[in-house]
RNA sequence: GGGCAGUUAGCUCAGCGGUAGAGCACUCCCUUCACACGGGAGGGGUCGUAGGUUCAAAUCCUAUACUGCCCACCA
């Protein structure tokens, strides 16, 4: 940008996007634990280190930001928290991708140099996804910066465990577990996906000791080996005989007994289950029931063993190599009796999706079930709230139903886990009131050889964490104090069980209170087949080229607007577009602003002159109609953003803005600018400001640009300088009041400045004044104020001093106007409320007395305003569009300006308006009405025109406009006709329904005495 | 096996008890002094299907059909 006059045509993102980004990430949004205000708090849910920016975080940062600049603007001490994930498995993996290049493993670097390497790693690439949430704009507490394994956090997981362990609800334990053999480690169920895979269900004859042969299906033949019993159903009457006996393995010379258990299937297979509990959880579960030992043949790798269970020719074999092999051999022995075509329910790591192998291991538990119940009660006592509230099932029902979680993992990279053995094998962990003493540094233990256990920690369990430890938990510090509990919690839900119910867990474990009182989950974000993304999909969307292309805060307002009821997002490149072209439209039409005032706002406390140049009375009907829609509009688009509806805000702010303000408002105020209208000028300005505070939450970059060149007039050099320098630029539009019913009065809102006049005008005040004893104030007394009239308003008056604070729905919205007022000493005070109703001004003044919380009314008052200033616009719009549509029937040349009559109950108020409408319609109006003429019939006025060429086509769309109508006039009727429906029906309904009625008819009338006329 | 979403204009989606909406696409007109990433005027939907509740249903209830997702130890 250089001098306003020279704003280029069409907005430029890359030119100023990365300049306010780097002022945001030099001067960050820090937020203060001393500060008087409220806090609200949002902490990211941190992207692995390691990783890049994807759709899904782009979409939990941009709620997050829009919802934490909405808070800052309304008064809120707002902290954004972010940081990153170490992502255990996923950084692991990458590094020994890295190593592997280089012909090495980890085993070669051993564990403190492959440490020293993935921090080496995580050092280089760990800034990356952190630089592209700055480019989206996210007003982050940079400050605040937090990694699962810094030395806090590291203290905050050991603390965790300590606490688990010692009430007994951490315990090591063996268990059949998921083993991933391809990155050697433990999976909790989570982290196995079942996936339903091509394979055989075999059956096999076991031999009967004695003759004879008992059939089993299975589709691991290869595990045959590790059998230690067959089983069947107690009730299965097929098998009575055999319980008890003992079979031969296949390929073996082992026998095993035939046992009855009641969890065997009969309808499934032979209804004989071969009994393998190392390496089947049914199995495990069978097998602890009867006493049967649990020899394994898979070892970690996924090979057979060498163990002598497996003959020779097997062993060291792989597993599905060994399947193949093992079901050649049956066949050859004549042991093969079936083998059918069949999908396995097979587990799959989610992280290297290899086949999972259960296995029998001593791992580390922690028991959830007691801290679960802790959170369903919270649950109970409406704590904590899900968005959409669906999810508030699942989330339950997880809980209800939850498992021990197996917490260890056979990596190197995480929280090595904080115990310790003895040569017997005798557990140590720390103290509770010590937790950071390692046990083999321990004077206590000094005489023991301690070693420590290898594993580390999965990595959700430093998540779990996040929303106290990045505060400073397990430390009582003052952000602890002040932030804790968070507010809202942002994040899709696919990871309500991974991190959600965990976060709730402990939440209420260590806190002893809710982390969150709100959990939005929005949707997934699909390809534009409607297809989840991935890697293998190679169908991936990167957001960082969306952002290249169309500007980071088009994507912004995109994703905002995508953002309904926790749907999930298919892509379409038509809403990048459509965020691209509204900033665009904002551009220029604050250029168009500017261009006509040539200079700044001037946005002072002051109430406007009542009366000469640049005072109200000089306001236009435009004017006057864009305020009442923009106060409107700042009610509603607060109310969507306050119930974390943004795709309800983006799209009440994408009409205020395009089809109000510029469609309508910008092309009104033409006429009157030209004119020299100072009130005019100074309400564009003002309500452009006002649309730019609206719209900053979602689109933070060009408000922030606009609101400076509006608000400051600064050339683009000036701007260059502010942003480009690390200089905190307090006066940014992100620091600004929200926009409230209040400010917009003080900004010359039709509404107080029709009331105030008539107020003065009648002396209301004045006779207040002299009512009742005059007594000095204190302002902080006001409380307690009741009414809840959406358009209730307090003014001030003292002396020179006049101020207006807002009291809605209970609670001051601006009350620090009023605390403000206390700079005024001896100060007369007259609080007046006042609020439309019924087309009314209805109003009441109130006294306050000195530190007294009771107050006196006066009745409510009332002034009338007539009904036809509020809708005497739209009496325009429908004059305007009908002049307009007539000019299109006839082909009539935009140029050309033409001639038309209006008659109607409106034609008197457009003719009060006649430049508006010559300007909008490049018609002249008259009143009258022509014997013969083409007519458009509006609710309140008609348009008529002078016929010319050909008709036919103007009479053809009449005809089934009237048809139309008719059709309408009939369904009322009949709707009016209707006993229960008068009866029944809310009478302002039927009032309605009547009132249209009239108007259809009139209409119709209208269109069909033109016809005629036109024969 | 259980659960949850979705099915609305050609496409992608809002709306979720009182006259069917948006963006894009489509037709026509317009390089009018903010914007062609634009302006103006239009066309286009019996809201998956079948029942029910109600004065009134795209919206609530019950079935049902497709589509997608989640959970679950039938080997």
């Amino acid at each position: 940008m250089t001098e306003p006059k020279e704003l280029a045509k069409a907005y430029d993102p890359k030119e100023v996007e990365p300049r306010w980004a780097d002022l945001w990430a030099n001067q960050p949004f820090v937020a203060d634990p001393k500060s008087p205000k409220p806090p609200f708090t949002i902490v990211i849910p941190p992207p692995n280190v390691t990783g890049n920016l994807h759709l899904g975080h782009a979409l939990d940062n941009t709620i997050i930001d829009t919802l934490i600049r909405f808070k800052r603007m309304q008064g809120f001490e707002a902290l954004y928290l972010p940081g990153t994930d170490h992502a255990g498995i996923s950084t692991q993996v990458l590094v020994e991708k890295e190593l592997k290049a280089e012909g090495k493993t980890r085993y070669d670097l051993g564990r403190e140099e492959f440490l020293k390497r993935v921090w080496q790693f995580k050092e280089k690439n760990g800034g990356t996804i952190l630089r592209q949430l700055r480019r989206i704009g996210a007003s982050c507490d940079w400050s605040r910066e937090r990694f699962t394994m810094d030395e806090g956090l590291s203290r905050a997981v050991r603390r965790e465990f300590v606490e688990y362990y010692h009430s007994g609800l951490a315990y090591r334990g063996e268990r059949i577990v998921n083993w991933d053999p391809a990155a050697q480690t433990v999976l909790s169920d989570l982290e196995v996906d079942v996936v339903p895979t091509k394979g055989k269900l075999y059956t096999l004859a076991y031999e009967l000791e004695g003759g004879g042969e008992i059939q089993i299906a299975t589709v691991r033949p290869e595990t045959i080996f590790a059998d230690v019993a067959v089983a069947v159903n107690p009730a299965d009457e097929r098998y009575q005989g055999l319980i008890g006996k003992q079979v031969r393995i296949p390929l073996t010379d082992r026998l095993v007994p035939v046992i009855a258990d009641a969890e065997v299937l009969m309808d499934f297979g032979t209804g004989a289950l071969k009994i393998t509990p190392a390496h089947d959880p049914t199995d495990f579960e069978i097998g602890l029931r009867h006493g049967l030992p649990r020899p394994g043949v898979i070892d970690l790798n996924g090979h057979l063993t060498q163990d002598e269970l497996v003959p020779e020719a097997f062993r060291g074999m792989e597993r599905f190599k060994a399947r193949r092999a093992v079901v050649e051999a049956l066949e050859a022995a004549g042991l093969l009796r079936a083998a059918e075509d069949y999908n396995i329910s097979l587990g799959h790591s989610e992280r290297t999706k290899v086949p999972v192998e259960p296995m029998i291991m001593t791992q580390w538990f922690v028991r959830m079930k007691p801290v679960a119940e802790k959170v369903l009660a919270g649950l109970d006592r409406g704590e904590m709230r899900l968005v959409p509230p669906r999810w508030e099932k699942v989330n339950r029902d997880w809980l209800e139903n939850i498992r021990d979680w197996a917490v260890g993992r056979q990596l190197w990279w995480g929280h090595q886990i904080p115990a310790w053995y003895d040569p017997e094998g005798n557990v140590y962990v720390p103290d509770r009131d010590n937790p950071d003493l390692d046990c083999d540094q321990d004077p206590r233990y000094a005489h023991l050889e301690l070693r420590r256990d290898e594993d580390v920690f999965d990595t959700w369990f430093s998540s779990a964490l996040w929303p106290f430890s990045t505060l400073g938990w397990p430390d009582q510090t003052d952000d602890l104090k002040k932030f804790y509990p968070t507010d809202v919690l942002v994040t899709g839900y696919d990871i309500i069980f991974f991190w959600v119910a965990r976060m709730q867990m402990s939440g209420y474990e260590f806190m002893g209170q809710h982390p969150f009182h709100t959990v939005m989950l929005h949707g997934l974000y699909l390809d534009a087949k409607g297809q989840k993304m991935s890697k293998s999909k190679n169908n991936g969307i990167d957001p960082l080229e969306l952002m290249d292309k169309y500007g980071a805060d088009a994507c912004r307002f995109a994703w905002d607007y995508l953002s309904t009821g926790g749907q999930d997002i298919r892509h379409d490149e038509r809403r990048y577009e459509q965020g691209r072209n509204f900033a665009n439209k904002l551009y220029n039409a604050t250029r168009f602003v500017l261009m006509q005032s040539g200079a700044g706002g001037n946005t002072g406390d002051a109430l406007p002159p009542l009366t000469g140049e640049g005072g109200i009375n000089s306001l236009t009907l435009a004017d006057k109609w864009m305020n009442s829609r923009l106060a409107r509009g700042v009610a509603e688009i607060t109310e969507a953003y306050e119930a974390f509806d943004l795709g309800r805000a983006a799209r009440l702010i994408y009409e205020l803005v395009w089809s109000e303000f510029c469609d309508w408002y910008l092309e009104a105020t033409k006429p009157a600018i030209r004119e020299g209208n100072a009130a005019t000028m100074a309400n564009l300005v003002s309500v452009l400001t006002d649309l730019l505070k609206l719209l900053h939450p979602m689109m933070p970059f060009i408000t922030s640009e606009l609101y400076e060149v509006v608000t400051g007039n600064k050339t683009h050099a000036e701007l260059v300088e502010i942003t480009g320098n690390p200089k905190y630029l307090e006066s940014q539009l992100a620091y600004q009041n929200w926009p409230t019913a209040d400010t917009l009065r003080e900004q010359n809102n039709e509404l107080r400045n029709v009331f105030l006049s008539e107020v003065r005008g009648r002396g209301i005040i004045a006779d207040a004044l002299t009512q009742d004893a005059v007594i000095e104030v204190k302002m902080g007394k006001l409380v307690g104020l009741k009414g809840t009239q959406a358009l209730e308003q307090v003014a001030i008056q003292a002396k020179n001093y006049t101020r207006t604070a807002g009291y809605l729905f209970g609670q001051w919205f601006d009350k620090s106007i009023v605390e403000n007022a206390n700079d005024v000493q001896g100060i007369n005070i007259t609080l007046i409320q006042y609020w439309l109703e019924d087309g009314e001004i209805k109003f009441q003044i109130v006294r306050e007395f000195s530190n007294q919380v009771d107050f006196r009314e006066i009745p409510v008052g009332a002034i009338a305003i007539e009904r036809e200033v509020l809708l005497s616009f739209q009496v325009m719009q429908e004059s305007i569009s009908a002049t307009r549509n007539l000019r299109q029937e006839l082909g009539i040349s935009p140029a050309l300006e033409i001639a038309v009559q209006l008659e109607g109950e409106g034609a008197g108020l457009v003719m009060e308006n006649a430049e508006l409408f010559k300007f909008l319609s490049k018609a002249n109006p008259a009143l009258g009405r022509p014997e013969r003429a083409l007519a458009q019939v509006t609710p309140s006025v008609s348009v008529y025109l002078q016929p010319e060429g050909d008709i036919s086509g103007f009479l053809e769309r009449q005809r089934k406009k009237l048809a139309e109508l008719e059709k309408n006039i009939e369904l009322t009727e009949k709707k009016l006709s209707n006993p229960g429906f008068v009866e029944r029906a809310d009478p302002a309904v039927v009032q309605s329904e009547r009132e249209r009625l009239g108007e259809l008819k009139g209409q119709a009338e209208g269109i069909r005495e033109n016809l005629e006329r036109l024969g």
